[in-house]
DNA sequence: CTGGCATGATTACACCTGTAGTCGATAGGA
DNA sequence: TCCTATCGACTACAGGTGTAATCATGCCAG
């Protein structure tokens, strides 16, 4: 369980979190265009996933229907933990100070927080 | 320049941004114990660092002595954007309303970063 | 002066990753 | 019934990564 998504393998992920199941060629067509990647290659990443537990299939007549086996949320809590945990000490402050600094944060990005911090005090 | 630093080079540059410069036999002590790495392995990482251009060496008598060469601000705004992007679509707020969910936000963050929205209001 | 030790360079090697081609089976059309 | 298009499985292969041993050289102690 739980072994590491790579960034390729993470394209087919995205592309099964927005709809499933779907058949290899239905993922082959809907992945990211700017990968250029041949069906073959969205074959390998779907079999690696499958290995790593990442997807499930279904079988359907002869071919498999795939699924993700682990959530978005779970991935991202994951991958935003060990960046945070990695560059900021396990604190989301200096992130966001950070963040900041860079000028990375709009007016409304302000707003949209301080709004969703204050719903959280309650 | 600028090639991707992996994750056991990032332990070193740890180091080296901590406190440089550094011969190759400080960073080796100085090297989260956790990782358990012989001097050899910390030898062959600041060898691939050097060839990425992401680390510098003085020469001092028959030794070296490293210093970083990329700045931390640097590496750590690339890194941060990176995820940013890829998960969230660039914006910092779902990262953020994300982290809430999750429970990772302990009180004393939330005043924290009000405190810092606040400042930057101004 | 000489031998051993420290130091960077070179080499090693298995596993992961990105990218894709080939193979064997099979379902569906002619 | 038989051929072919399709599908997953297997194979390929170069480059990156983690981890380390070995090699060559030059400095210092004896």
């Amino acid at each position: 369980m739980a072994e590491r998504i790579s960034d390729a393998e993470h394209a087919v992920m995205e592309v099964l979190w927005d709809d499933s199941p779907l058949t290899a060629q239905d993922v082959a067509e809907r992945v990211d265009p700017a990968r250029g990647w041949s069906a073959a290659t969205v074959k390998t990443l779907l079999g690696r996933l499958l290995a790593k537990e990442a997807v499930r299939h279904d079988v359907d007549g002869r071919r498999y229907l795939y699924s993700p086996a682990v959530q978005r949320e779970e991935y991202v809590e994951g991958e935003s933990r060990r960046l945070i945990d990695r560059l900021f000490g396990g604190r989301l402050t200096p992130l966001v100070a950070h963040l900041a600094e860079r000028d990375a944060l709009t007016e409304q990005d302000i707003t949209e927080i301080e709004a969703l911090l204050r719903e959280l005090k309650q």
